[in-house]
DNA sequence: TTGTATGCGTTATCAT
DNA sequence: ATGATAACGCATACAA
């Protein structure tokens, strides 16, 4: 850390140091032992009154701050949780997805007096593996949140347990979600509502478009979908079927692809709002009117769903609440000795946010 | 942190201890002293090789980690870097502006084996100035990166300046610069740019929304505005100014006032991306037409001025390159003894993004 | 209620 | 080239 000149009182009366004020200092200032000082400063059991304001006093009047990596060193405990999170350096792909869970975990560290730490992985990398571990060991964190689609990956989550690394996934699919605690919506549920409200809309031709391998939770709501159209008996085979990557470039691309055949659907469903964003920017360029031509929807319902023209029908996902939620789950766990009580998976409720790119089928 | 489970040697042989090795662990393995690790480790200066590949192999063995708290105890340094950028916690304001400074940022600290640890403050509250202070005291970094508004604070500026902590700002404005290391582009000059743009495509009445109040490289922008228009001969006093606070509502809310005015202008100039794609939205709902009846121009270049539509014309800031060099100025100013090599302002260069949404009058 | 002594894991100093 | 030993700043048994 940089050096700070302060001056500080030594016991043989003034004295200039330049350092920082320790809590020997504070513990001479105030004249009583080093322990008691450490006792005002954390729980404050068993001090009397007039000694912790004296104590208290010299801490004011030295401007003493704890050292919190002497703090941890000693104790074994650091006050701060970590966040895991893909991102692939080069975009900014599903930047407010990010904001969204940061936001909401940050305010709950704050609230409990922890710090977030948060580590961009870039899950292109072969070695995204070992990068996550690497940071598991060296990274000196209490607690560790992890998203998509790094939640999925079993072996991943099996090597950190097998650390003793506490940690809590979000919106895990459903093979990670049976062994670690996680939190998100119910992404088959939320599948299949988008995909009842567009064919109740009238919609019998569509095309869903899924995002990134890997990404589980996603995987889930294309399932969901399939349910629904299959329940009024429209062929799963005979929909369109892509992948994108979750960036609003790879949505144009597929759009253009997409809506340039012969006999394009009329609803276009895709994994994430970005893509959804992209497919409004290629309809614009083909002259296809939104949603007089084409519904389009999107999945989360980030701050882009409502930029696009026009606005993005979406499913609203509390992304806020859920990061927050997380590290509460997290704090709990590593706290409760008996983990028992902390149901494994956290559901939150989802919602259909309608706005302005579907209509009813001409 | 977490207990790790681990199985160490100590020097009486094969041993069970529920601990991470520790540089002793390592020691004993290789027969070498505590300081040979160490040396190994670091530096690695005056070891033989034979010696040296005792202790690296030792490592392997048994997975051993430095402890980075333990380590910068005793050292006196971190390896960590700060970013401090403005949040208010409810909405996501410059999601991207901040992505693509971290981003750039998050690589260059990676590259120089740095850490990077993000604060999120909220600009609206009133105690900033102490967060950040509290911020500087314990959380322990080496170096730390300012954006605005903060880095206008000269308050703020001047007590890290007498806490010895060492700092660079992004994008700070004028009065900021004179006094502290600073990075970003010619802001007057972007202004007074894309303003010549627009008058050069024949537009004769502008709407300027400036953005939030002390962000001063914003107002700076203005300036550059003023200058192009005064030039012409047009007068300043005819046009319509308005505040935002670069948010996409805000953007919405400041077009749909300006343009159901009797004689709206045919160009609206936004201090940032978001802000103009409110205006898009406004005009889409009002009919009008973009770039035909009206045309806007944003600010930054950030991923929103091309999802909208039309795509925005904006002037380009390389954040990720302003983000990246904030870092290694920091890491230059840190290790050098003599700061007085390194130039107080970095500018580096904007560039004019012509995108759909601005055409000539009719 | 308060203080003493020891340990946390590493780097730095100074011998050798 | 290598190794004792002393910090680093704090928490925590344990003693008083």
């Amino acid at each position: 850390m940089f050096k700070s000149s302060r001056y500080c009182l030594n016991s043989l009366g003034a004295h200039l140091i330049i350092k920082k004020p320790t809590i020997d200092d504070v513990a001479a200032l105030s004249s009583v032992g080093r322990t008691t000082v450490s006792r005002v400063l954390n729980g404050g059991q068993n001090v009397r009154d007039i000694v912790r304001e004296r104590v208290l006093a010299a801490v004011k009047t030295l401007d003493y701050k704890v050292n919190l990596q002497a703090r941890s060193l000693a104790s074994g405990s650091n006050k701060v949780i970590a966040l895991i999170y893909s991102s692939n350096l080069e975009s900014e792909p599903n930047s407010y997805y990010h904001s969204g869970l940061e936001l909401g975990a940050l305010r709950a560290c704050t609230d409990s007096g922890y710090q977030l730490q948060t580590h961009a992985i870039n899950q292109d990398s072969a070695d995204y593996y070992d990068k996550i571990l690497r940071i598991a060991d060296k990274s000196r964190f209490d607690g560790l949140i992890i998203s998509p689609p790094f939640c999925d990956d079993i072996k991943l989550l099996n090597a950190l347990i097998e650390k003793d690394c506490p940690f809590v996934c979000i919106s895990a699919g459903n093979i990670a979600a049976k062994s670690a605690h996680s939190i998100g919506i119910d992404e088959e549920m939320a599948g299949y509502e988008i995909a009842k409200y567009l064919l109740r809309l009238g919609h019998k031709s569509f095309g869903y478009i899924l995002g990134l391998q890997g990404h589980i939770s996603a995987q889930q709501r294309y399932s969901g979908y399939v349910r629904a159209i299959e329940e009024v008996g429209i062929e799963v085979k005979d929909q369109i079927l892509e992948r994108g990557n979750f960036t609003f470039k790879s949505g144009i691309e597929i759009a253009q692809n997409i809506l340039t055949r012969p006999n394009p659907p009329s609803a276009l469903i895709f994994a994430n709002d970005d893509m959804a964003a992209g497919a409004l920017f290629s309809a614009h360029k083909l002259g296809i009117k939104v949603p007089q031509d084409l519904s389009v929807v999107g999945f989360d319902d980030t701050p882009v769903s409502e930029i696009v023209w026009p606005p993005l029908t979406t499913v609203h996902q509390p992304l806020k609440a859920i990061g927050q939620q997380s590290v509460q789950i997290l704090l709990k766990k590593m706290s409760g000795i008996n983990g028992v009580e902390i149901p494994l998976q956290t559901i939150v409720p989802f919602r259909l946010q309608i706005r302005e790119s579907t209509s009813g089928v001409q």
